[in-house]
DNA sequence: GTTGCTTTGTGAAACAAATTCATAATATTC
DNA sequence: GAATATTATGAATTTGTTTCACAAAGCAAC
């Protein structure tokens, strides 16, 4: 038995037609296309779905538990179809985030709860993209967008620039260096490094400061937790670097002190990076466009 | 956009055998019919349903919404199949019972006790004919079986025998009549005859009886029920005729009489009359066979 | 009944669609 | 960088659906 959505589709048809003839009328073709069409679906279920002595054909007994079928099963259908015609006019879709950044959970989330209402039928989901390669899972379709500040040339891969920020020195109030107005990669010979749980080449200190001079600090301790970290710093276990936009709170509170790095200004761009072809999505724009003004408002403070 | 079940059927087996020559296989087709149907398929919904750039293609966002309705939408369908198989094999099917005879609830209602338990998936149901013509009903299959004693001849209707039975008089033991051994027609010139309501040509007394010795009772008074009916016959009220099985309980008991109508015995026969193509279905067959045995053992006590 | 109207069924022809075949193009693997 | 596996493509073929023209069968009104 092969039975096709056309089948419970003529089978609806004819009774809310109440016929054959309006049937067809009704379903553009003619009598006679349903005519055959109906003689093949019964030769297919092996019984009569009509009963045909009386004139305006109506429905055997075994005819209306297809039809209560075809009453459930059709309008899934159709919210099936109607999903993929919003989903072609780019009202709804997938936005999964990967982010290779960890401190950009600070404003990421905020950014989230203004575009979720903007878009309420956007799938939304974050992942962080610590133990995978956000990039290849961008291709895989894995996720869409992914916040990145290493831009790379792959084919495919649009990274939309987002804003720039500059990595600072967080350290205890306690600590000799915050007697230096700016902080240089020697400085950190001697003290304890806390950073995110992730290799050197996505951490700025080592990649714009530490491996370029060559400098090791005296340890360098992971942690997780942004909190955890500047507690840490706090009591002067350790110092950090961490972008701008994390230190906003913390400069105006006495047992911190925040200082540049150097020598000359260090800056970065964080970029959502997209394929290509999704760049155009009306969502993604809102998103990206979303991310800019929301970021630069949290480092204004 | 016009989908069909060959679609969804399509995106899952893909998913499921894990890349489009894999499923081709599992669907008994070749590969490049999959590859043309799949284009043909995302030319439908305006977009691509899987990633090509990694090679056992996969789904795409969009291709994962598709496969989450196919997965709700092909088990219904199955099941439907199933329904259908189920029919055609005679394990299931409807059995909706219309009667003539107003006194046959009481022993219907214990074969369909016994019928239900035998056959659970076939849909049951009694409609009392009364107020529709049955017989015309079986043609529109809007019943499946009318309960009869008078078989007409008409082209695709077979009237199966039940059994036979024998109206008999019941009255009061206080009635005059407990004095005859038999009754006849002139008997109930003076009689307040109480019958179901219904036309005469459905009542046996005047079909076998009044109507031919063109007798009329004093008075006629329709009741509904049949405990009603005894009841008031109980009292006095009125005599009454009824099939020889209703009247089993009311013969032992000392305010009734009752007494066989004469001149001659009165046999009738009551049918289970059917659409003849429906008379070798196995559970109309075995529901037929149920009627026969039972009420022959409601008749003896 | 029987006449006219409406509805459904049937077979051949036309048409449309899906499938296959053969082969090219493209990843993946070792 | 072969060798292998996977997918894409276009023309030919097969299959299935629809139309056309007409027959058959109810239905209704006279």
């Amino acid at each position: 038995m092969y039975l096709e959505l056309r089948h419970l589709r003529t089978i609806r048809a004819i009774h809310q037609a109440g016929g054959l003839a309006r049937a067809a009328d009704m379903m553009n073709m003619t009598q006679s296309a349903l005519s055959h069409q109906v003689a093949g679906l019964e030769a297919q279920v092996g019984m009569e779905l009509f009963v045909r002595r009386s004139k305006p054909m109506t429905l055997s007994a075994a005819g209306i538990r297809m039809l209560r079928a075809a009453d459930r099963i059709l309008p899934e259908v159709s919210a099936l179809e109607e999903e993929f015609r919003a989903l072609q006019s780019g009202k709804t879709g997938r936005l999964h985030i990967a982010i290779e950044c960890h401190a950009c959970f600070d404003w990421l989330f905020p950014v989230l709860e203004l575009f979720r209402h903007a878009w309420p039928e956007v799938d939304v989901d974050i992942r962080a993209g610590l133990a995978f390669d956000a990039l290849p899972a961008l291709n895989r379709e894995e996720v869409d967008l992914v916040i990145s500040s290493n831009p790379v040339d792959l084919p495919g891969i649009t990274f939309n620039p987002l804003f720039d920020y500059h990595p600072m020195f967080v350290g205890a109030a306690a600590n000799p260096l915050a007697a230096k107005s700016v902080i240089v990669a020697e400085d950190f010979r001697d003290q304890t490094l806390i950073t995110y749980p992730v290799t050197r080449d996505k951490l700025d200190v080592f990649t714009e400061l530490l491996t370029p001079a060559r400098v090791e600090p005296r340890a360098h301790r992971p942690v997780e937790l942004t909190a955890v970290i500047l507690m840490l710093v706090g009591s002067n276990r350790g110092v950090s670097v961490l972008p701008d936009w994390v230190l906003r709170d913390v400069k105006s509170n006495a047992d911190y002190i925040t200082r540049p790095l150097g020598p000359g200004t260090i800056t970065k761009r964080l970029n959502g990076a997209t394929r290509s072809e999704d760049s155009a999505k009306p969502y993604i724009a809102h998103f990206l466009k979303l991310a800019r003004s929301e970021a630069v408002k949290l480092q204004r403070g």
